[in-house]
DNA sequence: AGAATACTTGGCTAATATACCAAGTAACCA
DNA sequence: TGGTTACTTGGTATATTAGCCAAGTATTCT
C-alpha cells in the first residue's frame, strides 16, 4: 500500500470515528430535524454540557457539523445531507445480524 | 431519551466503530474484491499477522465479515453488500470538506 | 460597569484501543 | 509421530477517549 492510499483510508476512518459514538449519533439524528443550540442538545442527551460541547467539537473537526454564534447561543447544524443514507446501511448490517441470531435460536 | 433508543444508538455506534480504523477499512475494501486468507491481508497491510487477526476479530464481532477454515487457512469474506455505498457517503463528506478548504485558500 | 446566560476549555481519572512479541492451537504432510 | 503452515490468543506498554467539575470567555441585559 502506498502513502496516498494510507492517507485516504485514514481520512475515511476519521469521519467514521467521529460518528462512532452513541451521543454523537444522537446529535446527528437531532440535527437532521433542524439546527439546535448546545443547551437543547444537552437537555436531550442528559450529560454535562461540557461533555456535549466536546462531542460537538469532534463532529465539527470531522466536517460533519458547522456552528454559528447568535447572541450568547451557539447554533449547530449538519453540513452533510447524506448521513441518513449512511445509517440506512448500518441498519442493514444490524438487521442481517439479527436474522442470523434468530436463525440460530430457532435452529434453522 | 429512553433505554430502547439508547440501545439502538449504541448498536449503530458499534458498527461504525468497527469500521473506523484505516486497517479495517483496507480489509473491507479488499474483501469487496473477493474472499481472502489472513496471510494475504497481512501481506497487503504490512503489520504483524497477530495485529491483522485482531482487526478481523473486531470486524467479525460487528457482523461485517465471516470466516471459514479451509485446511490450515482461514478465509474471510464480507457478510454485507452495502459497505461501499456507505463509503460513498464518507467520500462525499471528504469532498465537501476539501471544497471548503479550497474556497478558504482561494479566498472566495 | 456588573451580573447573567450560554458555551468552551483545562485538568484529571478511568476505561478502551492498538501494536508488538511470544506462546498456543489446529490441520496437514512426511 | 514430529514438523510445518497458518492462524489465534495472552501479555504488556503506550496512546486515545470520555466523562465530570471547575474555571474561563463572549455576548447581552440592567
Amino acid at each position: 500500500m502506498n502513502e496516498k492510499q494510507k492517507a485516504r483510508l485514514l481520512a475515511r476512518a476519521e469521519i467514521l470515528k467521529a460518528l462512532a459514538h452513541p451521543t454523537r449519533l444522537c446529535i446527528v439524528e437531532e440535527l437532521e430535524k433542524g439546527e439546535r443550540g448546545v443547551g437543547e442538545l444537552t437537555d436531550l442527551i442528559g450529560d454535562d454540557m461540557s461533555t456535549v460541547s466536546k462531542h460537538l467539537t469532534v463532529l465539527k473537526n470531522a466536517g460533519l457539523v458547522s456552528d454559528e454564534k447568535r447572541g450568547t447561543a451557539v447554533i449547530y447544524r449538519l453540513r452533510v445531507p447524506c448521513v441518513m443514507n449512511f445509517m440506512g446501511c448500518v441498519e442493514a448490517v444490524l438487521t442481517h445480524r439479527l436474522n442470523e441470531q434468530i436463525a440460530l435460536v430457532t435452529g434453522s
